[in-house]
DNA sequence: GTCTAGATGGCCT
DNA sequence: GGCCATCTAGACA
């Protein structure tokens, strides 16, 4: 159960880096419910993690990898599971999670998250009508957490930005289905490699 | 150097 | 539903 409210930020327990040793659809699914922490001169902000997209590489023409494509900005992909991916879309800074072996590039896709502790904070860097409007997108979570360019290939064991030990939701929780924003990756489009945790009102849509 | 599309979000009608 | 901000990686010349 994660406790609610008040809490000791020191009573984080970080995931260890054998956690990302696995296959990336499993690492995509057991990301739900762990949490997304991020430490900034201004303090410390984290959201439980409540929908991820995962990126399969070099044979999925939706990510940057497809076909082992190797650039400046997939260079991290390549690396150790574990490292931080992030990279701009548009007017906004998106968060992944590097999978897959050294030299296999996968990812996932931080889509959503839910508050959990540093909400005045976020809602300082993030005002928002509706309460739920604060991370329930990919580029949204980044910036009520503070999450930017500046984290790119760090890890998430051991950096200002970092993941720690949450509450899985049970097998039956866990909704699965096709991606979000790649209607031009051809037949990769339909693959359902979207996870999020039913009923939780920060999933994306 | 120049051009284009994009794993989004906010605001508009 | 539509429009577009804002900017960079990646492709091509």
């Amino acid at each position: 159960m994660i406790r609610r409210g008040k809490l000791n930020i020191n009573s984080f327990k970080l995931l260890p880096r054998t956690f990302y040793h696995q296959p990336t659809l499993k690492l995509a699914e057991d990301l739900l419910g762990h949490v997304l922490v991020k430490t900034t001169d201004e303090g410390t902000t984290s959201g439980v993690i409540v929908e991820t997209e995962a990126y399969l590489g070099a044979s999925d023409q939706a990510a940057h990898s497809y076909q082992n494509r190797r650039t400046k900005r997939t260079e991290i992909m390549f690396q150790t599971p574990g490292h931080v991916y992030t990279y701009q879309m548009h007017t906004h800074c998106l968060v992944n999670v590097v999978s897959g072996e050294e030299g296999n590039p996968q990812a996932v896709l931080i889509r959503a998250v839910e508050p959990y502790t540093g909400i005045e904070l976020m809602e300082k860097r993030r005002p928002v009508k509706k309460p739920k409007n604060l991370t329930n997108g990919p580029g949204k979570l980044t910036k009520a957490l503070g999450i930017n360019m500046s984290d790119y290939g760090r890890t998430f064991f051991g950096s200002p930005i970092y993941i720690a030990s949450g509450s899985p939701p049970e097998k039956e929780r866990v909704e699965r289905g096709p991606r979000i924003g790649i209607d031009n990756a051809g037949e990769a489009r339909d693959y359902p490699y979207r996870f999020w945790i039913k009923d939780n009102p920060y999933v994306s849509r």
